[in-house]
DNA sequence: CCGCATCCTCATGGATACTG
DNA sequence: CAGTATCCATGAGGATGCGG
């Protein structure tokens, strides 16, 4: 992309990070350092070698770096103390998405990962007393809750029940809630999908994982 | 732009402002409301058929309106209060664009008009106590000082120097005071620039109106 | 397989001219 | 002044190739 040729931090800005797919590749390695082939799958209609030249720039921006395993060859990408600081205005572009996203998946692809990122936002975003939160959430007769504390969103279930239900959920609930400029303190709504619990299992994990 | 067809409030919101120039018309009218011919001086580079079809996209969406002033048939575009809540995440972006804006204009264009939201950006985005803020600045051994409060910033001169010179030093001084990670209380720093009084003077009262 | 690079087609952006 | 129309350059998207 041209430069604005514009002496203005937004527009600097939008220089190194305005390209199509650059936020969203910063959403995923905010999720967690990610292989190539997993940026791939996490960003569903990005040509690969639009994601090769987006990951080149970005990292002569200073926004991303490549980190050899050192098992071999294996490429991780992740982000710079300065590419993780993106955290804030992203958050605030969910935050105001909000809008957008009460008319459903529509036909949308929509991965569980998404969340993690989405979930802090909307939960960590608020005005006000920042304590914990309790989202109880009802699927098919059973009751799962989901803890949001300062430091971002924990799923736990009180039951056998897949943790992608609970997720999915968990994201029509809360962007009600926010949607409807609610409180977030025990909160109960009904959604009614499967999921496999394996897969958000993983991706909850390595959220922790510091970059 | 093509939707990026995902269902996460990242990707929708980037469907509606992610456009190129998009983010920087929303930029403009976070100054003031603004007719056709001043969003074009504002955005130096923008072609007259992008900035036509940036203003219908942005209309169909809910992020500006169009308003006729009741004489004769003078347009003049808003921000919706939805569109006015882009402030948020373009602050932020404003403030992690700093460490791109240490190395100075370099031969970009620079208008005054945009530091009324970089300053609020900076100034008013910091975590911490809140209070008002005073920066001096010293042009040519003449000493003037910035104002800042909750509401955003307001430059004043206790002296016959221009007002312009006041706001375009101010900019190099808060974006390193910034950069820095220094407080924001009674710094000094020197900068030598000429300007114009009117145009700025006119900025700061149109930025005191609501939209 | 993974991590890209090449090639091709077509939509979009940029600059300028033009019009009500 | 407030846009439209036109033309050309650039970039996106998709398929495929290719070395490790």
């Amino acid at each position: 992309m041209r430069s604005y040729g514009q002496y203005c931090g937004l527009a600097r800005a939008l220089d190194v990070v305005g390209d199509r797919w650059n936020l969203l590749v910063v959403r995923q390695l905010l999720i967690a350092p990610a292989r190539y082939r997993e940026l791939l799958d996490g960003l569903p209609g990005v040509a690969t070698n639009l994601l090769a030249d987006r990951l080149r720039d970005l990292e002569n921006a200073g926004v991303v770096e490549r980190r050899l395993a050192e098992e071999g060859s294996a490429v991780v990408y992740a982000l710079t103390p300065w590419g993780a600081g993106l955290r804030e205005p992203i958050e605030g572009l969910i935050r105001w998405s909000t809008p957008l996203m009460t008319r459903g998946p529509d036909g949308d692809r929509f991965d569980a990962a998404w969340l993690v990122v989405a979930l802090r936002a909307l939960l960590s975003g608020r005005p006000g007393p920042r304590r914990s939160s309790a989202i109880g959430i009802a699927v098919d007769d059973r009751l799962f809750q989901v803890l949001t504390g300062p430091g971002g969103a924990e799923v736990e279930t009180h039951d056998g029940r897949t943790l992608d239900a609970v997720v999915r959920a968990e994201a029509a609930i809360v962007l009600g809630l926010v949607a409807g400029a609610l409180g977030l303190d025990d909160v109960a709504g009904l959604v009614d999908i499967e999921g496999d619990e394996a897969a958000v299992r993983e991706i909850l994990q390595r959220a922790h994982r510091p970059h």
